[in-house]
DNA sequence: CTTAAAGTAGACCAGTCAGTCTATTGCTTT
DNA sequence: AAAGCAATAGACTGACTGGTCTACTTTAAG
């Protein structure tokens, strides 16, 4: 399994039909078709449609990772500062995309987290990992006085990431970011403020 | 049309099915296998899986409105008590449910709104009725003064929809309650509070 | 009693699904 | 040059998909 390119158009053509019809939707023939590669290259790099559908998932979390931790752990911006700007960043994303994709991840966690347990728990360890970036970034802010000591990090983290997932999926059904925004204001006018 | 005895059954065993599996996972003959029905009759009912899959939609949202109304418009009851019985009723669900199946509504919107734009109206309605039920109940939060007045109530509705439909796609990836705890707890400490 | 419609019943259709199979090509190592 | 493996190539399979078709039974009306 030297040459990867060929393992490269499968996933990323798999990530898009994915993330705009799902995993169920999307059969193997037409991520075949749409980037030229003949079914036998598929078998040979993936031992069944469950194991590509991981590999998708992993590709893009560690890709998504890194688009994280520049927003994120940028340490000449202010910790709310650099929240701001990934809100931002997922309403761009969500016009980019037509209200029609959203979070691959959160899609596939309501798909198939009910349906098999392998995926569940591949989807979940993604979302832990975005949590604990979320608290390093509010523990900055906390350090520096931004918002208030008495809520743990970790609990804001939650809170965020769910109403974040949440609000994407809303703007899906909606085909407008304004539940985004409806979100984000409200988190930083009432849950991310120095005092209570 | 007048016995609607087969057509119930349908109905039922399909949003059963649905809501366990999702709306492309599940095919028809499964349905019929369930329930008994041979495929004539669903075609005598049923124009096509997706005139069922909007009658699955309907009949879920008005039966779901009714326990809405008992809940959200309970007068005896304080409106952010009214509140916490609908999450503490929404988190029964989802341990009933072993965790799997979550929110229909929410399940169809994020599986079919980028696929179909009859399902993404029919499933956007129902979400924009939801949030008028809370409207009602801040609005009696607010005129008793329970909560600030400074934020509208259709702002705030669209934020705890919003964030409880994150919640429970959370809840079913990482197969527990918590952080639809975690949201509510957040919810009532920073947001639905008489002053800021 | 007759007749039409409503509803039941399931065999059947073309198309698609994930997955298998065999054959062939291209590269690398000896 | 020969052997051996990685990779390409796509025809093919059985199971299943949504949907159609015809035949039959039940119910209601005149």
């Amino acid at each position: 399994m030297k040459n990867t390119a060929t393992r490269d158009k499968l996933i990323d053509s798999g990530a898009q039909l994915i993330s705009q019809q799902g995993y169920n939707a999307t059969g193997i023939n037409a991520v075949l078709k749409t980037c030229g590669v003949p079914k036998g290259s598929f078998y040979h790099y993936f031992s069944s449609k469950e194991d590509f559908g991981l590999a998708v998932i992993e590709r893009f979390a560690s890709s998504y990772d890194k688009t994280l931790v520049a927003l994120l752990e940028d340490n000449d911006t202010p910790p709310l500062e650099r929240l701001k700007r990934y809100f931002a960043a997922g309403r761009d994303h969500m016009h980019e995309c037509n209200h029609a994709t959203g979070c691959l991840i959160g899609n596939l966690g309501q798909e198939l987290s009910g349906q098999s347990d392998t995926f569940r728990d591949a989807l979940n360890l993604v979302f832990q990992r975005w949590e604990q970036r979320f608290v390093r970034c509010l523990q900055d802010a906390q350090a520096r006085g931004d918002i208030a000591p008495h809520t743990a990090p970790e609990a804001l983290a939650s809170f965020i990431l769910t109403g974040w997932e949440g609000a994407i999926l809303r703007a899906k059904t909606l085909k407008s970011v304004e539940p985004m925004e409806q979100f984000e204001k409200i988190l930083f006018q009432q849950v991310l403020v120095p005092s209570s």
